[in-house]
Parts: C-alpha cells; sequence; structure tokens
RNA sequence: GCCUCGAUGGUGUAGCUCGGCCAAUCAUUGCGGACUCUCACUCCGCAGACCCGGGUUCAAAUCCCGGUCGAGGCACCA
C-alpha cells in the first residue's frame, strides 16, 4: 500500500504520536495504530512521541504504562520522546487561565443532567451567562485549592450552544477529581479533559500530524482545532482512519474485560484474544502488524482483518526459520514384522541447512497419525517419508496393525506419511474464532494429545517449529508432556 | 433523534481529485498444476467485485440527484 501524502509535511519536520491511556493491555487496534504513525514517521523521516494520556486518574493504573512500552518496542517501532500528559498539570491550569481571562472560558456549577438539556435546547446556562471574569478567575482557584466537591464545578469553554456539533456546544475544559492518581498521587484536584489536553500536549511535543481512529471524529477535531486557536497554537494536520475488526475476534477493550471477568477466555493473554499478550504468546511475530498495515491501508471504511492475512504474513516470517518435525496426533501403533534397527538423520529444514539435523532410533515399532487411517488397508503400500516403505499386513484392532517394511526405494505415486518411533507425549492447545455468526464460539479451544519425535523434547520453551502436515507450533511448556500452542496451518 | 463519514470479488485494497488507457490493480482465500521424500515455502494457471435507482455525457467505478445499508460521534472517558 502507499500511504497517504501528508499535507504540509516536510521531509525531517513531521512529529507524529503514539497516545495511549496506560488504563488496559494494549490490543491489536492500538498496535496497529502505533504502526501507522511509526510508519509516517518512517516516510517522512520524522519524529515519534509516546505520549500517555494519563489525564483520568480513575482509569489509569501503574501497570500498564510499561505494557504499552513494551508492545511497541517488541514490534520495533521507534520511540524519540516519551511524555506523560500528566506531568504538564501546571500548564494546563496557566492556559485555563488565560482563557478564562479572555472571557472564553467560565466555571459552571451546574447540575449534569440539566446542562445537557440546556445543551439539547441550545440555550447557555446562567453561569455563563452572569459570571464577570473575575469572579470567574475566583472560581477556578477554589477549584484548585480543592475547596469544591467533586461534580460542583466544572471549566467549561465559551463555545456556541447553537452549533450543529454538539462537542462545541459549551465543553467541559477542566473537572474535579479526587481521586489519586497513579502516578502524581493526590496532588491535583482538578484534571483536564481530553480535548483540552491533547491540543496543548500536541503543541508541547511538536506534533504536526495526527493520525488516529474515527472514534475520535470531526466533532472532536473541530473542536480541538477551536481550542488551539484560542490558545494560540496552531493544531495539527488530522486524518482519520477506520477502526480494525479481526473477524471472529473481539477488538473493543470493553468486550475483552467482559470475557475475561466471565470466564468466557482465560485471561487477556487467552489465544483467541488479539491482545498484545495474546498475539505475542501464541506466536505472531513482531514485523506482521506493520505489514499488517501496509497490506489493508488507511482507509474511512471499516476495516475487516480476516485471520488468514494474519498467517499468511507470519507463516512467511516463520517458515524459513522453523525447525521441522513429525507429530502424530490419534496415534496408531505400527508393528513391524521384518524389523530392521536403523538409526539416521533427517535434516530439519527442507532447504534452511543451518538448522541442522536430528537423530532418530527405528526399531520395531512406529506410529501414524490417526487422520491417515483411511490409508491404512492390506497391502497397501506406504512411504514413511526420510524412512523407507511398509506394506500393511493386518489389521489387529482401531489402534494396531501389522507391516512388513517393503524396501526404501522411493516408489512413485505413494502415498508420503510422517511417523514418530521414539514418542514423547504432546498436548497441543488449538485456537479457534471466539465468535462464530456473531455467537461465542464454545469450541474454540481444542485441545489435541498425540506423539511426537523425542527430539521435540530439547526444544526450548518458546520455540516456535513446523509440525510438518499438522501446522506451526509453539513450545509452551515442558514437564511430563510437551504442551505446544498451535499457531497456524 | 441530531451530526459526521463510508460503500469495488468471501476478505482487504488500488483506481474516484483531473470521466475514455478499467471487459477494473495487488494481496489474501478457494481450486488446479509444477517443485519438494510435508497438505509448509516457491513458481504457474483458474475463479470471483464497481450497493440500488435516476440524470449529465459520444463515453461513468469515477460527475450530479435521490434511496438503501453500514460505521463513528452526540460525557464532569480517552
Amino acid at each position: 500500500m502507499v500511504l497517504p501524502d501528508l499535507p504540509n509535511a516536510v521531509e525531517g519536520k513531521v512529529v507524529v504520536r503514539y497516545p495511549p491511556e496506560p488504563s488496559k493491555h494494549p490490543h491489536i487496534g492500538q498496535m496497529l495504530s502505533f504502526c501507522i504513525n511509526h510508519l509516517i514517521a518512517e516516510k517522512y523521516k520524522g519524529r515519534r512521541v509516546l505520549r500517555f494520556d494519563d489525564t483520568n486518574p480513575e482509569r489509569i493504573k501503574e501497570e500498564f504504562y510499561e505494557g504499552f512500552r513494551e508492545a511497541i518496542s517488541w514490534m520495533e517501532l521507534k520511540i524519540d520522546q516519551e511524555v506523560l500528559a500528566s506531568n504538564y498539570m501546571d500548564t494546563y491550569y496557566e492556559k485555563a487561565e488565560g482563557l478564562i481571562k479572555n472571557g472564553d472560558a467560565f466555571v459552571c456549577s451546574c447540575e449534569r443532567e440539566a446542562f445537557s438539556k440546556l445543551r439539547a435546547e441550545g440555550k447557555s446556562c446562567q453561569c455563563n451567562l452572569n459570571n464577570a471574569t473575575e469572579k470567574n478567575i475566583d472560581l477556578f482557584e477554589q477549584m484548585m485549592k480543592g475547596e469544591f466537591s467533586v461534580g460542583e464545578a466544572v471549566l467549561r469553554l465559551r463555545g456556541d450552544m447553537q452549533s450543529d456539533n454538539s462537542a462545541l456546544r459549551d465543553p467541559v475544559l477542566l473537572r474535579i477529581s479526587e481521586f489519586p492518581h497513579a502516578i502524581q498521587g493526590d496532588k491535583y484536584h482538578i484534571w483536564p479533559m481530553y480535548d483540552f489536553e491533547s491540543p496543548i500536549m500536541e503543541e508541547i511535543t511538536g506534533v504536526t500530524h495526527i493520525f488516529r481512529s474515527i472514534e475520535f471524529g470531526k466533532m472532536r477535531e473541530e473542536l480541538q482545532s477551536l481550542i488551539s486557536k484560542k490558545l494560540n497554537i496552531i493544531p495539527p494536520e488530522f486524518y482519520e482512519y477506520s477502526r480494525f475488526n479481526i473477524i471472529g475476534a473481539p477488538t473493543q477493550g470493553r468486550v475483552i474485560r467482559e470475557l475475561v471477568e466471565e470466564g468466557v477466555v482465560n485471561g487477556w493473554d487467552d489465544y483467541r484474544l488479539v491482545t498484545y499478550q495474546a498475539l505475542k504468546n501464541r506466536g505472531i511475530q513482531p514485523q506482521v502488524f506493520s505489514e499488517i498495515v501496509e497490506r489493508v491501508g488507511i482507509t474511512k471504511s471499516t476495516t475487516n482483518i480476516d485471520w488468514s492475512l494474519i498467517f499468511s504474513i507470519n507463516r512467511k516470517i516463520i517458515e524459513p526459520r522453523s525447525k521441522h518435525y513429525f507429530f502424530v496426533d490419534e496415534p496408531i501403533e505400527i508393528v513391524l514384522l521384518n524389523p530392521e534397527p536403523v538409526e539416521l538423520e533427517i535434516s530439519l529444514h527442507p532447504y534452511n541447512k543451518d538448522l541442522g539435523k536430528r537423530k532418530v532410533k527405528v526399531n520395531e515399532t512406529l506410529y501414524l497419525s490417526g487422520t491417515d487411517k483411511k490409508l491404512l488397508k492390506e497391502n497397501e503400500i506406504l512411504r514413511m517419508k526420510d524412512l523407507y516403505n511398509i506394506k500393511i499386513v493386518k489389521k489387529i484392532n482401531e489402534k494396531k496393525y501389522e507391516a512388513e517394511i517393503f524396501g526404501d526405494e522411493l516408489l512413485p505415486k505413494i502415498p508420503r506419511l510422517q511417523w514418530v518411533s521414539e514418542p514423547v507425549k504432546i498436548e497441543i492447545v488449538k485456537p479457534e474464532m471466539l465468535y462464530l455468526n456473531n455467537r461465542i464460539n464454545k469450541d474454540s479451544l481444542e485441545y489435541i494429545t498425540g506423539f511426537g519425535e523425542k527430539s521435540i523434547s530439547n526444544l526450548k520453551i518458546g520455540e516456535i517449529v513446523q509440525l510438518e502436515r499438522f501446522g506451526y507450533t509453539k513450545v509452551n511448556k515442558k514437564n511430563d508432556k510437551i504442551k505446544m500452542n498451535y499457531i497456524h496451518g
């Protein structure tokens, strides 16, 4: 995809931002959003600011700051500057006072519902009409000192109560909250709203271009531009794009939270989720996200990303560096009637020879996958891949057959099957789509057990391998049996 | 209800500003084939789309009007 050409973008002068609110774990929507901004900065050789929008003390938690830093650096995105919006409280207060002095803001003590009614009717409230500048300054100082309690007063912009854009109808600039802030403690009583904080932080960090999803809306853009204007700040260029949905996965933080709390999923890092932790643990590679952005583009219509796209990109990254092993699902025992002890070395990758080889010993028993059961007919000749041919002699029962070695010449057009001779138990968790037709898919987590080759037990936790004709998996845990998670086919 | 924005194959996207080179791009997906001691990777081929109706024009995916559907916003959240 070609990134859009930005208005007023000069190479080397562009500044973009990653503006997370540290109130939750990062999820794919934010990750893609970071990538978009990163890519824009790359295109124009610009600067990237990580700005924590932490001005709502009720929502933020200290642990979440690090989560975002981690996700960004994991994706190999650059950060040139990091700021905390909550470190600039005095600036918001100063700017607010400036606004009051210019008659652009007033302290309002209306009840919430009452004001909302006025807003619907397009009428100004008495506080706007009656309070003189001097009085407003007075009132605001009292607010800062903590002389009002929560809900008793707010500072509002003197906007336009009749504007079509309801965001412009005397919006709140600062409000009271006595909730202790995760970083700033209980030092402050009044906190800026996003629309007030944002333009100021943009100015402080020199942001020139804002890329954000449409949930912030054109109305906000207009409001923020108006606030900038009253503050004598040149507003940045705004650019908006639609939200990203992943088909079959919830992408809204609120929904994910509910699923976690209700126990529908096993936590924020459940493989069926599209949170940073889940994706990372599942085995999706950090480079995938920027690539997704380049492939799906930046548009204003809702973008439904299919898992198959993610898998395709990921597969191409991990394919050349994943060791290959054999794994058999629902194992079927093959007893060889004419066994020959064999020790052999098999390449760990068909063309990447750097990955080396694994040693395998074969004696009188082989295990084949239950999914190949239909091939197990008497007198059928099958190729044991990289080994020799066998001929099925007799079925003992559903799980056991007798066979004999039938030469090692590679015969044309016979099935080539993966096999296991020195079995180790493996349990694989396979995630499917959490939602099917908008309903929770109860069977979205499948547990598959089977036998893997012995050398799989030498793998390190976290290693990604290809189990031939099964899929890519990642080593998760090793104790009595090896636990892996299925990444994709 | 009000205010924005959007609509191209199953999915995503290019093209729309400046109508003709568009019997519509690329990717993903599906199918077939080649390669390979994997159903992976790579390569080749095939399949599948301009929301609807009207208008302007020699000519419309592209411009205009009217619908329909979808998304987002309308907080003392961000």
